[in-house]
DNA sequence: CATGAATGAGAATTCATTCAT
DNA sequence: AATGAATGAATTCTCATTCAT
């Protein structure tokens, strides 16, 4: 009966993997945009169009669930960047690459990236801690490797601290590319390479970083 | 009546100022450890030592007491930077000096941060945003009187984007420093400086900024 | 279809009553160790190596089942009983196999008395008080032909009560015994023999205690 | 208003202590009714005439509650026995005695004695398990001191085993009296007394029952 | 001023039970 | 015959909030 409404596609009885994703993606959108406590399973499940029960049978408990969203949604995101990374290339186009992969997940993405920077971080230390502590490594890598590349040293600790100031400025713009759905995610990434490339007194006297290709 | 009991000692009646700046250091502290939601009346008013029916006399609801500590430390953080900001300076002067303050609050206060910037991001739309958008708008005024001050043109965009990184940058070493207490803050806020002023470029270079003064 | 396709081990399709006794089995384990409220279906079913609709279409509902353990268990200790049991023996010769008889069951049988001896009891009014009922009625019937045959009279309340006794005595042993599967359940007998028989042969011959005071 | 209706009395802002006490009084009644599993935290506080958040303040968890009945009633139980009995009278006159104490309390004390027996047993391990063992261990120390003050030897286990069959006799009879609220409970002991001491003093006289066959 | 006593409302979680395939 | 998928209905427990003293 149902099934022969058009257009009104019958939702019962859906093979488990399935089912899995429709409630992970109902629970990264209310996750999104209520907080992990404020949350309630009552509305995961609603949103899933599927009743509680079936939330627990299949993805366990509210943590369990949450730390589910949490790891989906970051391996996606980290699987954005390091699909256009190429260790061979120069460290400026590796950065462009890198953020223009992050800045696009994140406009892909909006409910994904407010899991994982909004709700994860003031919580429990779910795995989130781990993966911008990998992001971060990343960063400092990259940064180690150009500075090597040109016979320097240089301290760890300042690389370190860069590479955290360089995440902290792209989640920082990432925020406000999520709450502006008009903006363009390419055009971020531009303003932000200029910024944590050329540093602020380059730009302030006008020049501008280019990327070679595209 | 009981006061007037001899050897029974009179039970404080401190007056209401002081009373309410104690409540707002145990919630500050409270929420810092726990987040909001994680907080439960009753842990605050232990810690104030006090009984929870007066901490509604004096402050209102829940959301009220977080609303009076976002403010209260938001201020004194917008207090910490101002007070060392002249506008007559250069910019990477005022900058350096911006950032020091910054620091410096992050350092001494470091639930009063983590109640800022961890906790009060999460969730409901307190002042917060209106504390960060304001921080922005400063960074963001500094940076587009110092590019007026080169006769320059500059896209508002443009500048906004570059206040929104440069606060990124900033929370995300604020963060890091609040979790090491042994660090310190000046360094960071000579890292910043660095990375920020000068850009990943000129840093890989070898090349730092030089504090004029101090 | 499935059945058909090769080297595909064909399911089990087993017999009906050979798999409501696989099921009774196996409820009468879980009940066993977790008693009946915290006892699932589910467990019931694992422990069974069915899913649990099966166990539904065998043998109906939670209670049912139960009752079902408790009906098969009880029946099997009954029998125990009365198989060792002639009419025509002596008194003290009948309350001795039967004690064997019993001691034998809760020896082999140790899950089943638990279901019987220690869930069934704490709860819903199940058959197990009309077994119980009807164990002391036998034990209440031997005294009485014992007494009879002795052309004595006796209360016909003091010999149920005597029956009590004696049931709750060897329900007692029984328990300990459950508990050390190393001791030996024809020596449980025997002590229990020695402690009810003694007394209750003065019984019979008519004696009684006396308060000294009062 | 509500206190000025006479005979209807103001439930209203009792202290703590009084509150306990009727909390407590209605889990044990239905506790006693339902059993720990069916017991709902929501009918206990109904009965206690107070909504659940109290019984929660106060109390803890409904496994605290739990044993906080089973501890109070066996408390009781166990004073029941300990006022009457004296160690320096004869063995009979203490068993009669501590069954008399003992019958008392389950006539007295109905509902507890249904907790303490029937409900306690079945499920965790309370500390009911420890107060039956003391009673048992009691028993048996009685016992012991009888068999010594006749200057015989006795083996350990069978005095242990004397005092279980000794129990459960006693819990049968006190089950059976539960059910009967017309039944006199100095009858009980009366009659257990003639089944048990009748039994034992052979035994402490070292008689012994042979089986006849076998 | 101060507080112990009290609660309404809601949250997570579980489980016996049934359908549709 | 057999099962994976699905759920209605409880149940325990917590918390912000308010009286009455």
């Amino acid at each position: 009966m149902l099934a022969s409404v058009p257009g009104r596609p019958t939702f019962k009885r859906l093979p488990r993997a399935v089912r899995e994703q429709q409630m992970l993606d109902a629970a990264v959108r209310v996750f999104s945009r209520r907080g992990f406590h404020e949350a309630s399973m009552d509305e995961i499940a609603d949103e899933a169009g599927i009743s509680k029960p079936m939330v627990y049978a299949y993805l366990g408990s509210k943590d369990d669930l949450f730390r589910a969203c949490v790891n989906r949604e970051g391996t996606r995101l980290l699987e954005s960047i390091v699909a256009v990374v190429a260790d061979d290339l120069p460290a400026d186009e590796q950065l462009w690459r890198g953020l223009r992969g992050f800045f696009g997940f994140v406009g892909a993405h909006r409910d994904g990236w407010a899991v994982l920077y909004r709700q994860a971080r003031s919580g429990q230390p779910y795995d989130l801690a781990t993966l911008r502590t990998r992001i971060v490594e990343v960063v400092a890598g990259m940064l180690r490797s150009a500075v090597e590349s040109q016979s320097r040293q240089a301290r760890d600790e300042d690389l370190t601290a860069s590479a955290y100031a360089l995440v902290g400025a792209a989640e920082s713009i990432a925020d406000w590319l999520a709450d502006h759905p008009e903006a363009d995610p390419d055009r971020s990434a531009a303003r932000l390479m200029n910024f944590s490339w050329l540093g602020a007194r380059q730009l302030l006297q006008g020049e501008l970083w280019q990327p070679s290709s595209a």
